[in-house]
RNA sequence: GCCGAAGUGGCGGAAUUGGUAUACGCGCACGGCUUAGAACCGUGUGGAGCAAUCCUUGGAGGUUCAAGUCCUCUCUUCGGCACCA
């Protein structure tokens, strides 16, 4: 009887005594380097394969709420693999660590006053057992925790590195500030205005941080994914982040000021049109406006007080408040005028919001006509002015209201002299309306051709685009320029679970390294954890102490030269600590020399597995973190510790698991499938052998209790066919059918697994279990001893327990000398293509495309063209539907199909 | 709005990459074993029709001897980004 608890606890018991997975701890002496082999494939092409094969599991979080069922999905998928490619005489590398820094330990301290390191030892102990008790073959002789000293060291050693060459780096920003976590927010934690956590209201806050200058590599974070193997929406998205754009730089006269205004526009090929300029509430002629520093001359006094009004407001403006007023333009008006060289034309220039300090040049030159929200500023404007026909002042008022109390009204702006903007049409679409546009709707942005436009007339658009690009850098008042979306990388968080920055500052205020003799500059235990809006490093006494004992030390001479105190009073250590993207953004690297004290890794090992070959990860909240990890690794490449440009070669994702209702899983909805329960009833194996059996690895996919119960006969099934049954072994015509199924199924899982096609390799086995019990049932016969070994071979990856519990019954292998020599260190089988091939065949005929008979062909007989179409027409069936016909063509495509048309 | 992925039985899905559509599993129906039950055994199961046969891969066209697969248009669902000039 198939008794799976038994089996499955006896068999983790026997790997685990064996360090059997421990592949790196058992190779350290015959590393090899990453030596290829060369093979040709049908086409005489040579490939290589890999002998060493580096498997990642994607960094995990030790959350309290243990291992879930897409967990076990994901980890079983590389598990397959990585026992697949061992049985093939492959090294694997397959580690496992924690990304055990980040908020939800800490705000759990906040809540209970247990430390993090406390919440995060027993969180993964959890996952540990939960990981080990489904079979996953991990590396544990490498585990690591960013929480480590011996892994933050090493992620404070590359901070130093990019300090010395100016990638770390300080500078004042508006931040995403939380005020309910007291923390500064990247931007993806930010959700529709909220925090990601807490869903408290975000505030914008001027503050001074770390950065990492990833835009150093923007381009090359481009052109790298040429090189590799990505899921094309993953692809997408990075490009889309980094939102690279060509365009142009144009500067533009300020009326009466010795100073120009530069827009950069991506269709200057519609500057015929451009009638306004709007500049963002940060760019600098809004800020000298508002200090006098320029004045207008007219209505100067009412131009500087509205100005100065608009800025104080959009500056006081949360992310809710923007998503709240939706795309409802708003701006002040600066009194002066931009000219437009093309036309002659004065054109106001604005102060709006909806124009990005951030982005481009801070400023754009407005085209309402062919722009949906040039054409939104410009009625926005224009009702303004009609307003200002009946009285001088308007009023208006944005009245929106904020979760928590904020009713910010704008109300008293004061517009003076405000024209009415020009809305010229310079382009006319395929709809060929070439009539003044009064709708938003005929506001064409994509295609068409130039009128109004002097010497672009008639042209395409995008021939025009680079004729007047030409144009502009011509009359010196254009430069071609490459806007990016992507922006330097803020690492401080104002948190205390996180790898500490190692500076500190002197009395001055300056900031000086940790130097790398000093690491691992730990973080201090002595924290009060009540939210302050501080750091709760602040209130370590240690830190401050040590602080000053390591300043007094490795800045003698500094202390010596300026007069300051010999002690270090007056010094203080960085307080903020690292974001946790940070600590994996390469832990991937440490991975394979993971208790290495000398360096966060040695180049023989790097050598030996870098790049990672397949990397498992799910496709949601993958941005930054590949982005992180592509920057770390071409900037350890700049540095020499590294020779490949991209960590990843291949990156698959898993689909998420559904709940039975098809819903995605949570606690509130109920529908949470807890794998623990289910390795309780059926098994870790039947648990395994499911989830790889609902569909294919990257679909969303709902759970389904009574598939599992299949699954799990299915393998009882097994367990009975190679143990229990009392039939004869075969020999003669059955044979070779159940011999041939078998060895097709050795040949569908050998070429499925390393595509990932896990639900058709186990469809398969199914099908020769069922054959092979037919065979049992009907004639009483079943497989020899050898064959049923291949059988269980081909299921061990899948079904390890079960496999490994057959293979010592059928090989009277039990070891009792404790030395295993279980299937799973057995070479995997080779399919055999004689056994594996029928000798007769069905050939579908077909008449005009409609199926019409079989015929019945002897594998012999394949490749003989004029025999198989005459037998074809020799057919009944076909001779019935031939009958007075005449055959125009005959096609036969050789062991595929007949096709005959009349 | 932009980018990306996907639409096949009652359900999860398969289809050698242009060659017998619906493999495998679930469910369902009928029969068997059993005092009974089903996480047991057997048979059947895309739709219409007594049948021959006809129809069927979101929809409409097209290419081809042959289309789930390729092309054009279109609809729907999901995911990401979004006032980025």
């Amino acid at each position: 009887m198939y008794d799976q608890k038994q089996i499955e606890e006896k068999w983790q018991k026997i790997w685990e005594t064996n360090r059997l997975f421990q592949q790196t701890e058992r190779m350290t002496d015959q590393s090899s380097n990453n030596s290829m082999k060369k093979f040709a494939d049908m086409d005489g092409k040579e490939y290589s394969e890999k002998d060493n094969i580096y498997l990642l599991f994607a960094f995990a979080y030790p959350s309290g709420s243990g291992l879930h069922v897409g967990h076990v999905e994901s980890k079983t998928a590389l598990d397959i693999l990585a026992r697949f490619y061992r049985m093939k005489g492959k090294n694997v590398f397959f580690p496992v660590g924690w990304d055990a820094f980040g908020l939800p330990a800490e705000n759990y301290a906040i809540k209970t006053g247990v430390h993090p390191s406390k919440t995060t030892v027993d969180a993964i102990n959890t996952f540990r057992r939960q990981i080990k008790r489904v079979g996953i073959s991990y590396d544990w002789a490498n585990e690591i925790a960013t929480s480590h000293p011996e892994y933050y060291k090493w992620t404070q050693w590359i901070f130093l590195q990019m300090f010395n060459k100016g990638l770390a780096y300080q500078k004042d920003g508006k931040v995403n500030w939380c005020p309910s976590c007291q923390t500064v927010l990247a931007n993806e934690q930010v959700i529709e205005g909220l925090c990601e956590r807490c869903d408290h209201e975000v505030e914008q806050k001027n503050m001074r941080q770390w950065y990492y200058q990833i835009t150093k590599y923007q381009d090359e974070l481009i052109s790298g994914l040429d090189e590799v193997d990505w899921p094309a929406a993953t692809k997408a998205q990075q490009l889309n982040w980094i939102g690279k754009k060509i365009g142009i730089d144009i500067s533009y006269k300020v009326d009466g000021l010795e100073r120009t205004i530069t827009c950069f526009t991506t269709r200057p090929d519609t500057n015929f049109g451009a009638t306004f300029v709007v500049i963002a509430p940060e760019h600098e002629l809004a800020t000298d406006i508002s200090q006098g520093k320029v004045v207008p001359t007219e209505n100067a006094q009412q131009i500087k007080d509205s100005v100065i009004e608009y800025l104080d407001q959009a500056s006081k403006k949360t992310e809710l408040d923007r998503q709240q007023e939706g795309k409802k333009k708003s701006g002040v008006f600066t009194g002066f005028y931009a000219l437009n060289d093309l036309t002659g034309k004065k054109m106001p220039i604005w102060i709006s919001d909806f124009v990005l300090g951030g982005f481009g040049t801070g400023a754009v030159v407005g085209v309402p006509g062919h722009d949906v929200r040039d054409f939104q500023f410009a009625e926005y404007v224009n009702s303004l002015a009609s307003n200002n026909e009946l009285k001088d002042q308007v009023s208006i008022e944005t009245n929106h209201q904020t979760k928590n109390q904020a009713k910010i009204q704008i109300n008293s702006q004061v517009h003076i002299h405000t024209d009415k903007i020009e809305i010229i049409r310079v382009v006319v679409g395929p709809d060929k309306d070439d009539s003044i546009i009064k709708d938003v709707t005929q506001v064409q942005e994509d295609q068409g051709k130039m009128i109004n436009s002097g010497f672009l007339d008639g042209l395409e658009i995008h021939e025009a685009t680079k004729k007047i690009m030409d144009y502009l850098e011509e009359k010196g008042i254009g430069k071609r320029v490459t806007s990016y979306r992507l922006r330097d990388w803020l690492i401080s968080r104002q948190r205390y679970w996180g790898t500490p920055i190692p500076i500190v500052y002197d009395p001055e205020g300056n900031s000086h390294p940790i130097g790398e003799e000093y690491l691992p500059w730990k973080l201090p235990v002595d924290v009060d954890f009540k939210p302050t809006g501080e750091s709760p490093l602040k209130s370590s006494q240690e830190f401050i102490d040590r602080t000053k004992n390591f300043v007094s030390d490795a800045y003698s001479e500094l202390i010596e030269q300026k007069g300051w105190d010999k002690s270090g009073e007056g010094w203080r250590p960085e307080f903020d600590t690292m974001d946790t993207f940070v600590d994996s953004s390469w832990y991937f690297l440490r991975y394979v020399d993971s208790r290495n004290q000398d360096a966060f890794a040695a180049p023989d090992q790097l050598d030996k597995w870098l790049p990672v070959d397949l990397y498992m990860i799910g496709p949601e909240h993958i941005v930054l973190h590949l982005l992180y990890s592509r920057f770390f690794t071409k900037f350890l490449r700049d540095e020499g510790c590294l020779n490949f440009d991209e960590p990843f070669l291949k990156m698959r994702h898993q689909g998420m698991i559904l709940g039975p209702d098809n819903k995605k899983m949570s606690k509130s909805k109920g529908n949470v499938i807890n794998p623990d329960e289910i390795i309780e009833k059926f098994g870790a194996d039947t648990l395994r052998v499911y989830e790889m059996f609902m569909g294919p690895l990257d679909s969303d996919k709902p759970w389904d209790i009574r598939a599992v119960i299949g699954v799990y006969k299915f393998l009882q099934k097994t367990y009975r066919l190679v143990l229990e049954s009392e039939a004869q072994v075969v020999s003669g015509e059955l044979k070779t059918v159940i011999q041939r199924k078998l060895h097709q199924a050795i040949k569908k899982v050998s070429e499925d697994l390393p595509q990932l096609k896990f639900n058709t390799s186990i469809a398969f086995l199914m099908e020769f279990v069922n054959l092979w019990q037919d065979a049992i049932r009907e004639n009483k016969v079943t497989l020899s001893n050898e064959d049923k070994i291949l059988f269980v071979q081909i299921i061990a990856p899948f079904a390890p327990f079960l496999a490994d519990e057959l293979y010592s019954k059928l090989t009277n292998n039990i070891n009792n000398d404790g030395q295993y020599n279980g299937v799973h260190i057995s070479h995997w089988p080779e399919y055999n293509p004689d056994l594996s091939k029928a000798n007769l065949v069905n050939i579908p005929v077909q008449i005009n495309g409609k199926l019409r008979a079989q015929l019945e062909v002897s594998t012999d007989l394949l490749d003989e063209e004029i025999i198989i179409i005459n037998m074809a027409l020799g057919l009944e069936n076909i001779q019935k539907y031939l009958e007075g016909r005449i055959i125009k063509k005959k096609i036969y495509v050789p062991g595929k199909i007949v096709s005959l048309v009349v």
